[in-house]
DNA sequence: GGGCCAATTGAAAATTATTCTCATTTGATA
DNA sequence: TATCAAATGAGAATAATTTTCAATTGGCCC
């Protein structure tokens, strides 16, 4: 079911969901399919529109369980923005951060982690356990300079 | 009025509102006061409550209204946690990350900035041009730490 | 291929979060 | 101390998210 749209990035999810015994829908594939496909950090609303587009009539509670859940799964990631609204966008693998177009909100993955290096010291001189950290870089992707 | 209150956090908003013209009404100032003094991310609720404590009714819209001039002010940061809500620490000065301890939301400066020297070439190389980030550490602190 | 069953979904209601409107109040300036 | 634009309060309006529960479906076993 729904191999017309199989591709890359659903096998991965699928195969995320089936290793934690979740199932394959064909709601949670569409959602991954939206956000791929776009390449931007997408709105609740517009990923229910794309999955509404792909299978009709979809409850909007289940993208926002989807979209809870992948962000667990590490399948998707929650981008916030300067104008305090934020979107979801594909996520594949395991550090990786995002690059947002602040025109377009195309999103861009930034693999090397310029935290990983960093050093610590002065917040862990203070008590501190730096555990994890969220890090989004803003910016212009090359289309939109154009296009400016 | 509200002198009992004044303290440095709350006349370096003042000054800044007063550069842009802005007036430094009571409930403003509560709201620095309340945020700075929590040393924490706290969330609008929690705001409001505690300027109600200080002055009595108070509009939650105004609340709503001094946190987003304050993030564009500089005065407040709005901080996000991993399972998906946010809150609002005092921040002051030009470019400081803040470290959250995920147990109480305890939140501490943090001053260098792990990106600032941070080589973009590979980000670059596909057209985009950096222009700003935010980046957020998780952690423990260590009264979060001791108590565990 | 069909049946089973827990997992998942849809639809709508309920809840929570945020913004808006407009009459009233107030801080800053003179 | 009078003035007036800026700011506030109250509550309505809107938007965002979560909950509930009956109906549906994917994965597994035969």
């Amino acid at each position: 079911m729904l191999k017309d749209f199989e591709c890359a990035q659903e096998s991965y999810a699928r195969e995320v969901l089936r290793e934690k015994g979740l199932k394959s829908t064909a709601q949670r594939l569409a959602v991954v399919h939206v956000l791929h496909t776009s390449g931007k950090s997408l709105s609740v609303g517009e990923i229910h529109d794309g999955v509404k587009d792909m299978l009709g009539a979809t409850g909007l509670a289940t993208i926002y369980r989807t979209l809870e859940m992948f962000e667990d799964l590490g399948i998707a990631k929650r981008l916030h923005f300067p104008d305090g609204g934020h979107g979801y966008a594909f996520s594949q693998g395991e550090h990786v951060h995002h690059m947002v177009c602040v025109d377009c909100r195309g999103v861009f993955d930034f693999p090397e982690c310029p935290v990983e290096s960093f050093d610590y010291a002065s917040v862990e001189k203070q008590g501190f356990q730096v555990k994890d950290h969220f890090i989004q870089l803003f910016g212009q992707c090359g289309k939109c300079a154009e296009a400016a």
